[in-house]
DNA sequence: GTGAAAGCGCTAACAG
DNA sequence: CTGTTAGCGCTTTCAC
């Protein structure tokens, strides 16, 4: 595996001529660059980013961190900005939360950063202070996917605009019993998010002056397997809502099973909503609030790289949209029929 | 940010003294490194691991390619590679070639690689001669983790007994007449998993003298969605099996839900078995032949590290476990109760 | 125990 | 258009 000054040796030439050939800066002739070429890959050569970035300070390379993958949210994101920092140019380098989240020093604490990467984007973290200081402390450009983070620039959708057009889909349709399927959990790092969704709910169905039974309200801890047990029990009680807005698609597939095999009709006996779009919503014909999620990390991918580069850092961003998709899961309540 | 050099001319040492107390060489006395320290975090000092790199000729990083992130199987080996590299100081670089696929030059293509990592793990990925050949140039070693990739060893189960087993616990309930929801997809990177189990199924099927409608034989293409309709189909059909073999608990339980739609009792009237031991599994109630795939990451992990860092490289490896754990989504078949 | 010097592979002024 | 000369921040002989 050869290095550039092997190169200039082979050719006579001097290393700058070669890296600047190598890199196809314009100051070279054709038949200089044309000989580099041919014999990078006679001898070859690989280039080196650790020399490269150690002269220029640049890595190319960003910085993922993550709760964990096993998430359909967490890892589209992750899709959207690897595919967008691979055709810039850059890596990513990934901090998968998960395991450290109990016990050990979480990844991202500065000994592991260890100037790898030239900013970093994180996906539905909560920072400690300690945390944020040394990230601080790296002081390179930091962008938040997802549910806003504290402290940090976020590109997302608004939380509340998003469950408030779900649950008014529900009350527009005629329903007047809903329940939630949220998502909080006490171990989640999400909390945020599920939270302010659980609060668009309640504010919109009080506006319309929808009742809202506290035992109506169950947390599915955005897991479908979870939700799924969670609106078995509540179906196998003596009342129930007929709508049903879930907060996320995963949780919603996971409540059809459970009202399937209640022996429900749906959406003849009851209705359900979900929220974020999943690749599995269309073949369960359901009713959704959509939102683009790799199209998110993508944007937060062209931004970081903008920053990285030069380009000024606004101090927030325009909430990503969303968009209601009625399909077969929804319909006005048995009573309105 | 300071570096090694201030450190040391604050202190009035050499800089390799600072490098070797920070680092916890003995040879250094224990008030010096504690000076070290001190200063170190004083004057907010972070290593550099490209510095560091290009002298030792070490990354501390290993690049994982994965085909696409929104399978769990893949996101969970991820998962516990990333769990068990950060445990031993090394960084994952995410490579998805999700995007790459049609078109565009792989990321793993020598250039993308530009020795920023010490290994590479490769997850489900089949190579062009090209590839591989431009991989092989970085001669740092490479491991592959779940199906078996052509050239490279592989950590996983061996794809034809745990559906062989998944099978048989059918057949050993009685039922005489079966169906496979398959993973063979034209556009999957997974194609011989999916094959693999295919033949295991059938071989199975015809030791026991168990007659395989070829229209039962359906395709998933391993997503839960795909899986669903399908499923759907066939029940709607006038003759279809009692017992449903799914290569994947994604794909099962998509089946789940197309069974209880269509009005069909699990394990009533048709027990479902699936394969892999999907987080949902449990939930759900499903059988299923279960694999620790987040070990499985974490052991290819461990091995490519050991290798790194100068142990000998097997041949091959012991292929990974699986247990058939037996829930409600299977029973005898209605003739024979 | 600690220091001096050389070098890892590349880029970046500054010349010419 | 090309070469010279310094580094980038760290590790590593080899001395002391």
């Amino acid at each position: 595996m050869a290095t550039i000054a092997q190169i200039a040796a082979e050719l006579g030439l001097s290393k700058s001529t070669v890296s600047r050939a190598l890199r196809g800066i314009p100051s070279i002739s054709q038949e200089t660059v044309a000989l580099v070429r041919e014999a990078a890959s006679r001898l070859d050569y690989v280039p080196s980013v650790a020399a490269a970035g150690l002269s220029t300070g640049r890595n190319h390379a960003v910085g993922v961190v993550v709760p964990s993958l096993d998430r359909w949210f967490y890892s589209s994101v992750v899709s959207g900005i690897d595919r967008t920092l691979a055709a810039l140019g850059y890596d990513v380098v990934l901090f998968d939360l998960d395991h450290s989240h109990d016990g050990g020093k979480r990844p991202f604490a500065r000994s592991l950063l260890r100037r790898r990467v030239d900013a970093v984007i994180v996906i539905a973290t909560v920072f400690t202070p300690d945390e944020f200081a040394e990230l601080a402390l790296l002081d390179i450009p930091m962008i938040a996917v997802g549910p806003p983070a504290v402290g940090l620039r976020t590109i997302g959708v608004d939380d509340g605009a998003i469950m408030a057009a779900a649950t008014n889909h529900l009350i527009d349709l005629g329903h007047r019993s809903l329940g939630l399927v949220g998502g909080y959990d006490s171990q989640s790092l999400t909390v945020y998010s599920a939270s302010e969704r659980e609060h668009a709910f309640t504010r919109s169905a009080l506006r319309s002056g929808v009742v809202v039974d506290p035992t109506w309200m169950l947390s599915g801890a955005y897991q479908s397997g979870v939700a799924q047990q969670v609106v078995a029990q509540l179906y196998a009680s003596s009342s129930w809502p007929t709508g049903l807005v879930c907060a996320s698609d995963e949780m919603a597939i996971g409540a059809l099973y459970a009202l399937s095999r209640a022996g429900l009709q749906v959406p003849h006996d009851v209705s359900v909503i979900g929220i974020d779009g999943h690749i599995y919503a269309e073949a369960y014909d359901l009713t959704t609030c959509t939102q683009d999620v790799q199209e998110q990390g993508s944007r937060a991918a062209r931004q970081i790289v903008a920053e990285i580069e030069g380009a000024p850092a606004p101090e927030n961003f325009e909430p990503a949209g969303f968009e209601l998709v009625v399909r077969g899961t929804t319909a006005p309540p048995p009573q309105v029929r």
